[in-house]
RNA sequence: GCCCGGGUAGCUUAGCCUGGGUAGAGCGCCGGGCUGUGGACCCGGAGGCCCCGGGUUCAAAUCCCGGCCCGGGCCCCA
């Protein structure tokens, strides 16, 4: 066991049908994100502290790697992508028409004890839509999501929140910006007595009442609710009323194109920068949840660029990973033959690439493998799981028909090197 | 940062409680049975500082102490 090391705490080497399953994930992301006419952005993997330092708390510092590195920068290992889209947006794109949309894989770390479903390197998918400023960018960014969990065989559902009627209430009656942090955290942990009590005894009676309602009230009532209040709430009366319409348009317009959704008021995703309507997306049978996002408007300002809308969802790969196999999913191979070349001769070699092309461009994955020893290279073929040998030696250059074995069914046939596509289309297409 | 569990061959692990003999097994790997025909089967082989250090003992994988590393839970989760 000390002979090789294993890798750092909370990493991991992606071997066989791990890796196998992580290519496939990703290829698939890319796919159905290109389908959706998502581009791709590719960002590095380190990026200034300052930039993440800029819009988190303390706390999350201390999750980060950070280093100096030998110029004496303060370099931070990304703990999550948006930042650095928005950075590079802000940089390269912000000339293109919008709405932009992302989308990206990236590689973050943070520095935690690892758990269940957690590492302290992990993979993020995400999609982002930069200047749209409708709840239907929301709606392409969920109808995408799902259009790829259900791709790969992921049954999900969303929950979904709306941290602007807290935010300008809360602005509304003069709370400050910590105490809105505290409130938001206090709601998302459950404990939303602690809400109402610090509302009360710094804000007054009116404020813990309201925020009261805001949070047992149905969505669908809200309207009504804030409308009551109009003189309590004064101008954000019809901001509130706005992004009441918006969740509910968006809630309604996800239903309508089959997704499980659901509302939740104590849905706020911690004190991040999000402005707007969030969400999160839950797997079936998983207490964790797959991936989260929502609006971030503004965001580029705390950048130093002008305004701009933003929307934005990240999916844990590691945990749809997870969730995949659980359920047992197995990537399905490409048929695959080898190509066994009995000599090294310089016709024989050539004879055995020339197979090998032949197949690839039919779409069957095939190799060469020089070895003099019949017996060798079909126990190697049979115990790799080959499903056909195609054999190369003296005998089939001089008859210029190569031999072709099945084995799976331990038969054989001989046959020119030009009819090899059309023997292994019958017979491996419904494989492909 | 706190709590629990674990570390024996490439992998999965038995043995540890109750100390004792060259530390076993399955899978995998290599070779042979078989110099142009695989899988199954049979035979053989390689591969272990039993995580590290210290202690107790005639004797430690096994008991005790310390350390390192890994996993899981809490906290946190951009």
């Amino acid at each position: 066991m000390a002979k090789f090391s294993q890798p750092p705490r909370g990493t991991r080497d992606f071997v066989g049908e791990d890796a196998e399953l992580f290519i496939d994930l990703v290829s698939k992301f890319t796919e159905i994100a290109r389908l959706n006419d998502f581009k791709p952005i590719i960002t590095p993997t380190i990026e200034y502290f300052d930039l993440f330092a800029k819009k988190s708390g303390v706390e999350i510092v201390q999750s980060m790697y950070v280093f100096r590195d030998k110029a004496g920068r303060n370099i931070a290992l990304r703990p999550e992508a948006t930042a650095s889209v928005i950075r590079a947006y802000l940089r390269n794109l912000h000339k293109e028409p919008k709405p932009l949309n992302l989308f990206y894989v990236a590689q973050c770390f943070r520095y935690d004890e690892p758990q269940r479903g957690r590492y302290r390197e992990f993979w993020q998918l995400g999609l982002e839509i930069i200047g749209d400023e409708s709840a239907a960018a929301d709606v392409n960014i969920l109808y995408t999501t799902s259009e790829y969990l259900n791709y790969i065989g992921v049954k999900h559902f969303v929950q979904i929140g709306n941290v602007a009627f807290y935010r300008s209430f809360m602005d509304s009656m003069g709370v400050n910006s910590d105490d809105q942090d505290l409130v938001l955290h206090y709601i998302d942990k459950g404990l939303f007595s602690n809400a109402e009590k610090l509302m009360l005894e710094k804000y007054g009676e009116d404020a813990s009442k309201v925020l009261r309602e805001l949070y047992y009230t149905d969505v669908k009532r809200l309207s009504e609710l804030i409308n009551g209040y109009g003189s309590l709430l004064g101008e954000r009366c019809s901001k509130i009323s706005r992004e009441v319409e918006k969740t509910l348009s968006f809630t309604d317009a996800l239903r309508s194109i089959g997704i499980d959704v659901e509302y939740s008021p104590s849905l706020v995703r911690g004190l991040a920068y999000y402005t707007g309507l969030i969400y999160e997306v839950k797997a079936e049978g998983l207490d964790l949840s797959i991936g989260g996002g929502g609006r971030y408007d503004g965001l580029t300002e705390v950048y130093g660029g002008p305004f701009e809308y933003s929307t934005g969802i990240a999916l844990g790969l590691d945990r749809i990973m997870m969730v995949l196999k659980e359920k047992g999913y197995v990537v399905k191979a490409l048929p695959r033959v080898i190509v066994i070349a009995l000599e090294s001769s310089t016709e024989i070699y050539r004879a055995a690439v020339s197979a090998s092309r032949t197949l690839h461009s039919s779409g069957i994955a095939a190799r060469v493998l020089s070895e003099p020893r019949v017996s060798k290279a079909l126990s190697y073929a049979s115990r790799k799981g080959y499903l056909y040998a195609v054999i190369i030696g003296r005998r089939e250059i001089e008859t210029q028909l190569v031999t072709v074995k099945d084995l799976m069914k331990g038969e054989q046939a001989s046959l020119h090197i030009s009819e090899l596509a059309e023997y292994f289309k019958q017979r491996l297409l419904d494989l492909l």
